[in-house]
RNA sequence: GCGGAUGUGGUGAAAUUGGUAGACACGCUAGACUUAGGAUCUAGUGCCGAGAGGUGUGCGGGUUCGAGUCCCUCCAUCCGCACCA
């Protein structure tokens, strides 16, 4: 009998659950780690291999933090909100909750089987009332908030109430709140703020909290009946499903996520992520400096319907980044859902704008972008005046300006901006030079100098000055002029909260009035009602206005739409630290004690999604003051998707016959996907695949040589309909799990996308037994000297340790593995069966191989389940100090030969020593040498 | 188009500060043993060459005694973003 990981697995899975070995409190004398993978979506596919890369890659971590002193915080839990599970209760009737539960279970034995170090105890799951329950009330509490930039951060919106009873609306920049306040509210005084009626007051606070209900365009996806976020729609379709999403004008709840833009920009300079995920985030914020400049219009075109408008109704403001070119601007552009098209278009012109307006707003999403190259456009009959020039400008309408960026409209210099240039050669507007190109060479003939490099010129004050200077001077001038101001515009869009469907948290909100109403904390959690149906009413409203009873004080209505899939996702890691507290979203002991994510592992697909409202919603609770840190998650690793092996067999056209890899090219062939247990080592098993399908029960096969028939095989994603699907319940019940989790990490970098070849595992379950067989010399009988470990084995130990403990420092989990192996191979080279020698490698590689090192430690003679308790294996130096060297000795560089050396010599030494050497002298081809490099301990460089 | 990442044997990969390229493992070849198996062990395995030797880290240059590693140019693949003013 050999090494039996039935058995010894399944001894060390019921003694962790029975001992409660990986639970874990708050010891205030120990250094805190907190090590946290992304939070599962419990699917009904159940996870394939790639899911537990991550899982297992932290646990190891978790277990090297735990066995170094430190107090490791290792949770688990389920964002168990969302689309999947009600789109099958949609179609079976059966509650979404039912399935969630069913999904989970069947994570959480897969789970089970691989030895994670979660503590169980601290589960959350995002769908229950306990949980949900919190994240109702930090909606209220954003709710309640608005952002104060003055102090630049969130606070109570009582302290704006304070401000607008003192003095009234102008104390308050607006500028930075965005969500078009400028346009919606209008100044008030503190008198006329105590005058207005509660509803009024309301409306104006609406337009300032965190949380708000505000009419804004919306990606409304009417395959999936509700609004998607930004980041939830892909290439103009949605994210999951691909369905056509439509820009549709709604009355949405959203979070003001954008007064944070500047603080979730800066912030990435003070974590420790990949650069490609932060790349991404800061465009996603999408920063751009600028100025934006108003436009008079001329008195004849000024538009007569200025009531909600304000001042700034007679005037257009764009947003530029190159004031510089102000000189060249030759007409300017709105978007077609610009506020002012309809107003200051002409009679002569109506028709046509009508037209236009109503055809581009009625274009998807897909068709806008699909269509980038046409250019379309038309003119509103209407002129503005250049602030500096005083010349006419017209106005356009064009798709290419989008509504949701800066003001919706642009100043086209087409002499410097591509698209302006294409919009103007295609109706013949004017191109006005400003820019002197830095490359001579280039054409204004051909197309627009776009670079942010030459002299100005045609441009009054800031003829002769280079772009980067003029934009200064530009800006300066603009706003000494009060023509407009320098600006700082984000891409960034206020994240639409609300979403039309069933299975997410209720919106804690009433409405009396129909003005919104939060609920009080006493009220929470506001439960998930029942429905008779998970589809919206024949009025069109969400599935919860279908509930029965579901009211206020049983008079109000509730708010019907639910929250994203975010929400619960956002704070998630917060109540791990105190999951079960009844009276608050966690203990202040604890935050304080466990604080934010040391070590974050997961996919990078969540990189605008989750990563970037987590960030949020923490510096949101930061400045509120109830965590004290900013950032969710100090050092985040993005594991690479571990890609299927997929084979194929290649069957002859009009024929029931398959023929063999080599061969196929032969006859005229189709590649058909084989499932992947179907083959072994690229061999397809004949008899199985003639069961796998009766349509080729009777087929034949045009075999090799050596009368195997030989698949191909391609890399793809792993996805059932490729029939490459390696779920880690198959290895684990043929391997095991310390094999399962040891060959994952040796696949190679946890970063790398990878392919998965089933094949290599054989590899790592061989050296477990090879392991095991040092400790069981014969018979697989147990027994282990007590001798002293000599020179070469303490080296061997001394040397591993170092590794190990390097290479986890680093996050290098494959070469752990190798690491391990070139121990174990030494060592039985050398016959070791010192328990001196071996003791401590069971301990090194407990993180690794949690049962295997358990059942080891307990036959060296330790009591049981203790191992996770130990101290890490410290290396001692002295053992690694080598007294000879084998020094490479090469020749212009290239290595010829070596010679064994004392590393006690000199670099002289070794120089006088090496050349007289009649080996060398071989090499030296009776020259002499110019140049002799010796560096100690490393090599010998001999230059001809 | 912009940004990020990656290019090393038949395959997954290693080489941490420039210093023996290919460790470790799979696969393959040959052999040993045998309850014929997806077990274990031994030897070999980058490419060319019988050998001496030559050659080799995507291509081409450069710096250096010495480059997979540093610098420049180009190419390929993957991933973001993309009418963003």
């Amino acid at each position: 009998m050999e090494y039996d990981f039935r058995t010894v697995e399944d001894k060390w899975r019921k003694f962790w659950a029975k001992n409660q070995t990986n639970k874990i409190g708050e010891d205030f004398d120990k250094p805190k780690f907190y090590v946290l993978d992304m939070f599962p979506y419990p699917s009904g596919a159940g996870l394939h291999v790639g899911h537990p890369l991550g899982y297992i890659a932290s646990d190891i971590y978790a277990r090297y933090k735990k066995l170094q002193g430190f107090n490791v915080l290792h949770p688990m839990g389920y964002d168990s909100f969302g689309l999947p599970a009600e789109q099958y209760a949609i179609q079976t009737g059966q509650h979404p909750a039912l399935t969630t539960e069913q999904n989970i279970a069947r994570y959480r034995d897969q789970l089970d089987k691989i030895g994670f170090c979660f503590d169980w105890s601290r589960e959350v799951r995002t769908s229950s009332p306990e949980y949900y329950k919190w994240t109702q009330q930090i909606f209220i509490k954003l709710f309640n908030s608005w952002y104060n930039p003055k102090n630049n951060r969130a606070e109570h919106i009582d302290t704006l109430i304070s401000i607008f009873e003192n003095e009234g609306s102008k104390g308050v920049t607006l500028e930075i709140l965005t969500g078009e306040i400028e346009k919606e509210v209008l100044p008030f005084s503190a008198a006329e703020w105590k005058s207005f009626d509660e509803r009024k007051q309301r409306e104006i606070l609406m337009h300032f909290r965190l949380a708000y209900l505000g009419e804004s365009f919306v990606n409304w996806c009417p395959a999936m009946g509700t609004v998607l976020a930004n980041d939830e729609v892909v290439n103009g379709v949605s994210e999951r499903g691909g369905h056509p999403i439509e820009r549709k004008l709604m009355k949405q709840w959203s979070m003001r996520i954008t007064a944070f833009a500047q603080r979730l920009l800066d912030g990435l300079n003070d974590i420790d992520w990949s650069e490609s995920i932060k790349e991404t985030q800061r465009n996603w914020i999408g920063r751009s400096e600028g100025c934006s400049i108003f436009f008079p219009f001329l008195k004849e075109f000024t538009p007569k319907d200025t009531s909600s408008m304000g001042e700034n109704s007679s005037k257009i403001e764009v947003f530029t980044t190159r004031p510089d070119t102000v000189f060249g601007v030759s007409f300017v552009t709105l978007a077609p859902e610009h506020e002012l098209v309809d107003k200051i278009t002409t009679n002569e012109q109506r028709q046509e704008v009508e037209t236009y307006v109503e055809k581009a707003k009625n274009r998807s999403e897909r068709e806008r972008q699909a269509d980038v190259n046409t250019i379309s456009g038309v003119f509103t009959g209407a002129y503005l005046e250049h602030p500096f020039t005083k010349e006419p400008i017209q106005v356009w309408v064009g798709d290419y300006v989008l509504v949701g960026y800066g003001t919706g409209a642009v100043m086209a210099v087409p002499a410097h901006d591509e698209r302006d240039y294409k919009f103007a050669k295609h109706f013949g507007l004017p191109i006005k030079q400003v820019i002197n190109p830095s490359n001579p060479e280039h054409s204004m003939e051909q197309e627009a100098w776009t670079e942010k490099e030459g002299e100005v010129i045609n441009s009054d004050f800031l003829n002769g000055l280079q772009v980067k200077i003029a934009i200064k001077r530009a800006i300066e001038e603009i706003e000494k002029n009060y023509f407009g101001r320098g600006r700082v515009n984000y891409r960034l869009r206020d994240a639409v909260f609300g979403r039309q469907r069933y299975w997410g948290e209720p919106i804690p909100i009433y409405y009396k009035d129909e003005v919104p109403y939060a609920l009080n904390y006493d009220d929470l959690p506001l439960n998930l009602p029942e429905v008779d149906k998970y589809l919206p009413t024949e009025d069109g409203e969400p599935p919860l206005a279908r509930a029965i009873n579901w009211k206020y004080q049983n008079e109000y209505n509730y708010e019907f739409s639910t929250m994203p899939g975010w929400a619960g996702s956002s704070w998630y890691f917060l109540r791990y630290l105190d999951p079960k507290n009844p009276n608050d979203l966690f203990s202040q002991e604890k935050v304080n004690y466990w604080k934010n994510v040391d070590l974050y592992i997961g996919g990078s697909e969540h990189a605008t999604g989750h990563l970037l409202y987590a960030r949020f919603w923490t510096k949101f609770l930061f400045d509120r003051g109830i965590i004290p840190f900013d950032e969710p998650f100090k050092k985040m690793i993005n594991q690479g998707m571990i890609l299927g092996r997929s084979s194929f067999v290649y069957l002859v056209i009009g024929e029931n016959k398959f023929v063999t890899n080599s061969i196929k090219d032969h006859f005229k062939h189709a590649a058909i996907h084989v499932d992947i247990s179907l083959i072994d080592n690229d061999k397809l098993n004949i008899n199985e695949f003639r069961k796998w399908r009766p349509e080729y029960a009777e087929a034949e096969f045009i075999c090799e040589e050596d009368g195997s028939y030989v698949c191909g095989y391609e890399v793809e994603k792993m996805s059932k309909s490729k029939y490459n699907v390696q779920t880690p319940d198959e290895l684990v019940d043929k391997f095991g799990a310390d094999t399962l989790r040891m060959y994952e990490m040796f696949l190679g970098p946890l970063e790398q996308t990878k392919p998965w070849d089933t094949k290599g595992i054989t590899g790592v379950n061989g050296f477990l037994r090879k392991f095991w067989r040092l400790l069981h010399p014969t018979e697989n009988i147990f027994s282990v000297s007590n001798e002293l470990g000599h020179e070469k084995e303490m080296r061997v130990l001394h040397k591993t340790i170092k590794r190990i403990r390097e290479d986890l420092d680093r996050y290098s989990f494959n070469t752990c593995i190798s690491t391990f192996m070139i121990a174990i191979n030494e060592l039985t080279d050398l016959k070791c069966n010192k328990k001196a020698v071996l003791e401590p490698l069971v301990v090194l590689i407990a993180p690794f191989a949690p049962h295997f090192s358990e059942e080891l430690w307990e036959k060296l003679g330790n009591q049981a389940g203790t191992v996770t308790n130990q101290s890490y294996p410290e290396y001692d130096e002295t053992f690694l100090i080598e007294s000879n060297f084998d020094y490479p000795i090469s020749f212009n560089g290239k290595m010829r030969t070596k010679v064994n050396l004392s590393l006690q010599l000199t670099a002289k030494e070794v120089e006088t020593y090496v050349l007289q050497l009649d080996e060398i002298q071989k090499w030296m081809e009776n020259k002499s040498p110019k140049k002799v490099i010796v560096v100690p301990g490393k090599i010998v460089n001999i230059v001809l």
